[in-house]
DNA sequence: CATCGAACCAACC
DNA sequence: GGTTGGTTCGATG
């Protein structure tokens, strides 16, 4: 089931652009100390977690957009685009409260999953 | 745990 | 059209 959007009277699929913003909407549910990750997000808009990435990449808003609470699935820090852009990304996060381990991986309990803003 | 290959999909050349 | 990522998964050592 693909993602659809309603504009001008009329139904039609996600563009690229649709979905960014639609991704820029759910970073801004991460409240801070919290991370998600590309997968979460990727099942929850149906596509790769590699678009996911790319979507990230393409945030000009960073980081009042917070592309920056998203991380691998499996608690590595993932990428962040600009220059020494994986440093500057874990300093944001411990800024913010994120815990990581000696081994530079996110504890479990500092991520969460946005789910949890159903219901 | 680290690494590998494959699937991934739009951007970029 | 081929390459390349802000990835993931399963298999393998």
């Amino acid at each position: 089931m693909t993602i659809l959007v309603y504009e001008e009277g009329e139904l039609r699929k996600a563009k690229i652009q649709d979905l960014l913003e639609i991704v820029k909407s759910l970073l801004l549910l991460i409240p801070m100390g919290k991370v998600t990750s590309y997968k979460e997000l990727a099942l929850m808009l149906n596509v790769s977690p590699r678009l996911i990435g790319r979507l990230m990449a393409m945030n000009d808003d960073a980081p009042i957009i917070p592309c920056h609470r998203v991380v691998k699935s499996n608690g590595h820090i993932g990428g962040y685009s600009m220059k020494n852009g994986v440093e500057i990304k874990k300093k944001l996060l411990k800024f913010e409260g994120v815990k990581f381990r000696n081994d530079n991986h996110i504890s479990h309990d500092s991520m969460i999953s946005l789910k949890e803003f159903y219901e």
